[in-house]
DNA sequence: AATATTTTTAATCATTTGATTAAATAAGTT
DNA sequence: AACTTATTTAATCAAATGATTAAAAATATT
């Protein structure tokens, strides 16, 4: 009837359960981990996972919301900066993305596919739900923009451009590199390429006349 | 020792069975589909699976083929037609994935995941090992566009783009769906706006300065 | 040092799960 | 009809898997 021992005490062995978890629910799923994968890829024997984290669904959910905070990391305060125009934002956004996925390149398909088994799970757990758009700078300054190139196209399709076109090459990158033969090197530095071109690709997407 | 029975004779049950895995192995992945699950989706018998496809990995297999296959299908003669321009040849991908995806909205994550899960396995097993990129019309085509342009950037970032901006956000549909309350129609609508839309951005893309 | 508490392990359970077997039913052939 | 082959099922197996337990080892407290 024990609530989980004392966390700070021990931050070495459960953190490295952590990481072992992280590193093995993020390559193979959740459904593919077997506990005694994490067991074995942590040092520790098989008992001490459900010790920490009672069940390897609970330790699975905090894998998932850890990675969802990654994800989201800074970005309300991107997206609610007044000292920037519109288009810094996308140039700031795009900049942050690019090095987070650098780093973290197998996060958007682990996220996608919990989106994907349990899209509540997910969404409320993190409180997405409770963010009012209206609110946003970024949404206030695009409108601006909109209302002066008289645009036409729902807006949402210049999000899902931007998202598109950072996130999904980090998607694609094992069959990118199989089929260009790029070592991870070459791709990354076409990733880091694309800090600068993305912007410039949404501006033109911007003025394309329709 | 004996091979599978004869495929004629029985084409419904067999079939049923494979549209139940295909059902079952392309909502949960491989790993979380129980053969028990698409048993009870075939109405059929647990041991029917087995009987016409020896295992769940030779079934799964033979599911992950096909969804190849429909994404791939008659791509090749696009890529290869002769009598259109490379424009038209982005139109009419764009327009064909697109009218496919609304179709099998699921099948990108199931691909994305089956290439992450075993990367030769699919690769070699639809032979696109075997093409030779630099035969393809499109890319002859594309080198003379280039060359007019005089464009300074890898060709692949103009690839990634228009698979991104064409097949991203159906992967990231569920939560793009639940954050703009849009209904499936409605996502559906704007998804053959960007049928018109890609090819005109892609152009813009093309003509941005850098 | 003696005692209590926390951490770790080995052994084991109970289910789940992929697969098989043997028998029953249906269909085809003579 | 008698016989053979193909299809389907119920029952069962063996291995895998998530979880628990009881005890050992390590650490902290008195």
């Amino acid at each position: 009837m024990s609530e989980k021992p004392d966390i700070e005490k021990n931050e070495s062995t459960e953190e490295k359960i952590k990481e072992a978890a992280r590193i093995v629910f993020t390559r193979k799923g959740y459904a593919a981990t077997r506990t005694r994968d994490i067991a074995e890829e942590s040092g520790y024997n098989l008992a001490l996972i459900n010790y920490y984290f009672r069940s390897k669904e609970k330790l699975y959910d905090i894998i998932m919301l850890e990675h969802l905070q990654t994800f989201l990391h800074s970005i309300m305060d991107i997206l609610n900066d007044a000292d920037t125009t519109l288009y810094q934002k996308i140039e700031v956004l795009v900049g942050h993305y690019i090095d987070m996925l650098i780093k973290n390149p197998a996060l958007p398909l682990f996220i996608i596919n919990a989106v994907n088994a349990d899209p509540d799970k997910l969404i409320t757990g993190i409180g997405a739900d409770k963010i009012h758009q209206e609110d946003l700078v970024i949404i206030k300054q695009w409108k601006e923009v909109a209302a002066a190139k008289k645009l036409a196209i729902h807006p949402v399709h210049i999000l899902m451009n931007m998202v598109s076109l950072t996130i999904f090459p980090f998607m694609g990158s094992p069959l990118i590199r199989n089929r260009t033969k790029l070592s991870i090197e070459e791709f990354n530095a076409l990733m880091l390429e694309r800090k600068k071109l993305i912007p410039i690709w949404i501006k033109a997407i911007l003025n394309a006349e329709v």
